[in-house]
DNA sequence: TATATATTTTGAATATTATTCTTTAATAAT
DNA sequence: ATTATTAAAGAATAATATTCAAAATATATA
C-alpha cells in the first residue's frame, strides 16, 4: 500500500502525466494516445493506485464560488516535543486548514487556511486554534493575490 | 467563463463534495447517490466546469513516487511595482514552483517548491531563480514532515 | 392570478466505454 | 534452453455516457 519502491516507465509517466492533467480522462483515450488496448491501461492505472503512486482523483474548486476568498499562511510556535506531532495532529483536523507543514528552525508549523474574509480568519483562530494549548503564538500572512497553485509535480519527460 | 456570481444549491454541493473526494467518480453513481436522472446530473456537471466553479479534475500523485521528496517554502522580497506582477510570472513558470502567492507586507511573494533534495534546491535557485533580476532577496524554509496536504475545500453542509 | 418564457428533469434510445477473461507475447530467472 | 512471471492484446459483455424530445418545474410578465 505504500510502496516507494516502484519502478516507473515511461508508459507510467504517460499516463501519470495525462491523468494529472485531466483525471476524468478516459481509459479508451489514454488507450488511443498511448497507443496500447485499453485493459494494458487498465491495469497501469490500478497498480499506480494500488502501490500509493496515485494518492487521489480530485476536482480543483474555484474558492471564490464558495465564498472563501482569502488565502493565509500562519507559522505557529509550537511546545511539542521532537516526533510529538499533537500540535499538527490537531491543526490538521481544522477543516479550514488545507495543509500543515513541520517545518525546520522555528519548532513550529507553517498553516495554510482558507477562510470567507479576515473576520473568519479571527473567528477561526479564536475558536479553533486557541483551543490547541501546545501553541505558544502565531504570526499570520495573507495573500493578496495567487499568481499560481498546482499541486502538480514535475514529471520526468520521454 | 469566469463567473463568480453563480448560485449554487445543495445539489450542486453535494456534487461539488463527491467530486473533490474522487474527482473519477461516475455519473450513474453520482445520479444515484443523489436519487436524480444520470442526464440531469450530467447538466450540472457540465454548468459547474462551464461557469468555472469546477477548475480542474486532476490526479494526486504521491511526490516521493517521483523522487521529489523535499518540499521547501521561499519567502522572496522583489523589486515590483504596485500591479506590476512580472517577478511572479516569472516565477510562476518555473514548473518546480508548485504554487507563487503575492503576499501582504513584504513586498513579496510566498513561494512553494517540490525538488528531489536540497542539492536540486539550491540548483534550482542558481539557475532559475537567480535569472530573475527583480528579486533582491530569498528566505527558504524546508519542510521537514507534511503532517496535512488538501486543497480540498469545506463545502456548505445541508 | 393567469399566462408566457425559460430552465431543469426525466426517460428512453444509442454510442462509447469499462471491465473481464483467455490467449499470446515478452521478460526474467533457473 | 526451459520454466516462471509479468505484461499486453483482443474479443465479449456489462455498464456508462450522451443525446434528445417531452414533461415538469420554476421564473418572469402582463
Amino acid at each position: 500500500m505504500d510502496e516507494i519502491t516502484y519502478n516507473l516507465d515511461q508508459v507510467d509517466y504517460h499516463i501519470l502525466r495525462l491523468m494529472q492533467e485531466n483525471a476524468r480522462i478516459n481509459n479508451a483515450d489514454i488507450a488511443r494516445e498511448l497507443g496500447m488496448a485499453p485493459s494494458a491501461i487498465l491495469e497501469r492505472v490500478k497498480k499506480l493506485e494500488q502501490k500509493s503512486v496515485i494518492l487521489q482523483y480530485t476536482a480543483k474548486i474555484n474558492p471564490a464560488a464558495l465564498d472563501q476568498k482569502l488565502l493565509s499562511f500562519i507559522i505557529i510556535r509550537a511546545a511539542d516535543g521532537i516526533g510529538c506531532a499533537t500540535t499538527g495532529e490537531a491543526l490538521a483536523a481544522i477543516p479550514e486548514v488545507q495543509e500543515v507543514h513541520d517545518i525546520a528552525g522555528d519548532d513550529g508549523y507553517l498553516v495554510k487556511v482558507r477562510t470567507a474574509d479576515s473576520a473568519a480568519l479571527v473567528e477561526l483562530m479564536r475558536n479553533s486554534f486557541a483551543k490547541i494549548p501546545s501553541i505558544i503564538s502565531t504570526r499570520t500572512t495573507i495573500v493578496l493575490e495567487t499568481v499560481k497553485e498546482q499541486q502538480q509535480l514535475v514529471i520526468p519527460a520521454p
